[in-house]
DNA sequence: TTTTCATATTATGATATTATAATATATTAA
DNA sequence: TTAATATATTATAATATCATAATATGAAAA
């Protein structure tokens, strides 16, 4: 903490701030959470989604329509399953950082 | 990403899911963010955070209330001014670690 | 071709967050 | 004392989020 580097930083992040924190605010719900480190071990159906977190079919449907137009994941359909990854390699990046934080 | 060790933590993080969302909800504001990463690099009086984030002496101070209440900072009194500083290990990693994502 | 299954969409009320204005408190200076 | 400064609190309206129910769609199975 409080690296040269990392003073030139603090105004880059302010530039990005908004960006950054809509992408923590995708995080910053419990089912949210689950939702995408369930992703992040590997694609997952809806139905896979739905029992990892424990939320509404329509509840997940939601948080997964909000999560694709926040650019985070891309879906496929394969006969009646629709499976979803995260494409956004720094929600890859920040959950695993996470993992590192707070299950260590 | 997919690691055994990282497969035992996901139910470990199942757990933690709330706390974590919790923490990651602090920081998931443009100027929540800001005030954050700006105690990051020291102790910050009000005035100073009111600069770093550009927003209202009101919406600073409630702010920093919510952040006290969560248990991510203590502030200490000198003179008129109020100082406040990071008190929880984990926003400190974890505001490393968004530089490290975000401003590589 | 109807039914079933998996998922998405729409609507809505309940709750939470945000921004702002107004007022209050504590400390120092005059 | 009184005034000025720094910060906190309260109130409130605007907006966003959340949970739930109801309905719709698209693909496969019967």
């Amino acid at each position: 903490m409080k690296s040269q580097a990392q003073k030139k930083s603090l105004k880059e992040l302010k530039h990005q701030s908004e960006e950054v924190a809509a992408l923590l605010k995708q995080l910053s719900h419990p089912q949210r959470l689950l939702i995408l480190c369930s992703m992040a071990e590997s694609e997952k159906s809806v139905g896979e989604i739905e029992a990892a977190c424990g939320a509404s079919q329509s509840a997940v449907s939601q948080f997964l329509k909000g999560m694709r137009l926040e650019g985070l994941i891309e879906s496929r359909r394969e006969g009646k399953q629709i499976y979803y990854k995260i494409v956004d390699k720094r929600v890859l990046e920040l959950i695993r950082s996470l993992y590192g934080i707070f299950c260590k």
